[in-house]
DNA sequence: TTGACAATGTGATTATCGTCACACAATATG
DNA sequence: CATATTGTGTGACGATAATCACATTGTCAA
């Protein structure tokens, strides 16, 4: 409770542009909260009263498709989630879960958005995160539908083990069902995917343990699509 | 040349925030320049110098994918582009292309990085903007990845009669090929697409001028897929 | 432990869409 | 004006992935 926010290490880039003082307001209207396995942060549709800071651990966002709910992306520590129901809508446009033990801030969205009106490097800060985050999703707007399954999948094995895991063999915490959407994709043709790169030898799977045996040809593939 | 941001009446509701002083000071680091039909803005991997305001016409926003250039949306006026090469990068991440006779402004990207962190307003509506902008993508995200061919084409002729024409007989301002890879599908697909759309009687077309005939199918046929 | 239910693997079949090929129209270019 | 180039429609064919069906296996709670 007592100065959480001003001594608290894992500061992103926007809460580094903020003033001493700021930091004890933010700490003032903000909440720290463990967050278990499979444990909703918040779901679409509901009413938005919070910015979600992911401090650590890994969280899904999910959105409600014609057909199916969609993944749309894997959040890892440092994202802000819920930034873009704050403002216009107050309603969560997307559903967001916790695929690991994590760890969040939530900081009450008036007072968030005071600091933005506030410290305009704390505003320019999260401009550049929002640019960030959207070039991302041009990029794998791009990829899902010019890329067929192999290739899609390829690309995700490689985001797990460099972007999150930061190892070669690591735990999906997936299942293969959310494991399809996220490829935009089916359950059965996730699974057979992974069957055919397994054959391949690129990458050894055994139920959610993954391994990258040949990354070079795990590349190729995820290049080629 | 003259207090042209001053006076202008097309502002953003970012540039409303700005005081008098900060619309002089925008107004001598811009430039308004016509683009014509086909005419092409910026292009991707190119430096990036300034941000881009569409004050009137119509943009196409597209990116090379891995198997061919991808359109990524159809920017109308009122819409800011290259904001997102503008900070971290300092190349275009993706290209802009007019489709219709353009007015756009031209805003040298470090005055426009100075007027954010001037002004905590402007910074804000600008945020406001770029969460509108990115909820839009995750929903074309979802469409695309869920919905096949005649749903996506319904939603795209919805979208420029409501969006852009504000009627329900336009001019189609982009080739078969372009409307293709904005559905994420190849040019024949389409234009099977449109044909089975004609013949069902939803829509009527000739050459690149549309029309919708039965505006409850057509939204029934966009809405599921 | 025992059921209930969710998650997974796998085969058979089908639908949708991509690819290729070609004819023809429209548009640009010298 | 003639020629090249780009855009468009359409048919035939095949490939990729969706759907459906079912057998297992794993997980959770009473």
């Amino acid at each position: 409770m007592n100065r959480k926010c001003t001594h608290c290490q894992i500061k992103s880039d926007a809460a580094r542009a903020l003033t001493p003082e700021e930091l004890v307001f933010l700490e003032d209207h903000c909440l720290e909260r463990v967050y278990g396995k499979g444990e909703t942060v918040f779901t679409e549709g509901k009413r938005s009263t919070h910015v979600v800071f992911i401090k650590s651990g890994l969280v899904k966002i999910h959105m409600q498709g014609p057909r199916y709910e969609q993944v749309l992306k894997i959040a890892p520590a440092g994202s802000y989630l819920g930034i873009q129901s704050m403002l216009s809508k107050q309603t969560h446009q997307y559903s967001a879960t916790a695929l690991l033990v994590s760890t969040i801030c939530l900081i009450d969205s008036r007072s968030f958005e005071q600091l933005i009106r506030r410290n305009a490097d704390f505003a320019n800060q999260l401009i550049v995160y929002l640019c960030e985050d959207e070039l991302n999703y041009f990029r794998r707007f791009v990829s899902q539908s010019q890329k067929q399954i192999n290739g899609k999948l390829a690309d995700t094995i490689l985001f797990f083990a460099n972007e999150i895991f930061r190892q070669d063999h690591f735990e999906l915490p997936l299942t293969r069902k959310d494991l399809g959407t996220l490829l935009c994709t089916t359950r059965e043709s996730a699974t057979r995917a992974i069957k055919e790169l397994s054959d391949l030898g690129v990458i050894q799977v055994n139920k959610s343990s993954f391994s990258i045996k040949n990354r070079k040809l795990l590349q190729t593939i995820s290049k080629n699509g």
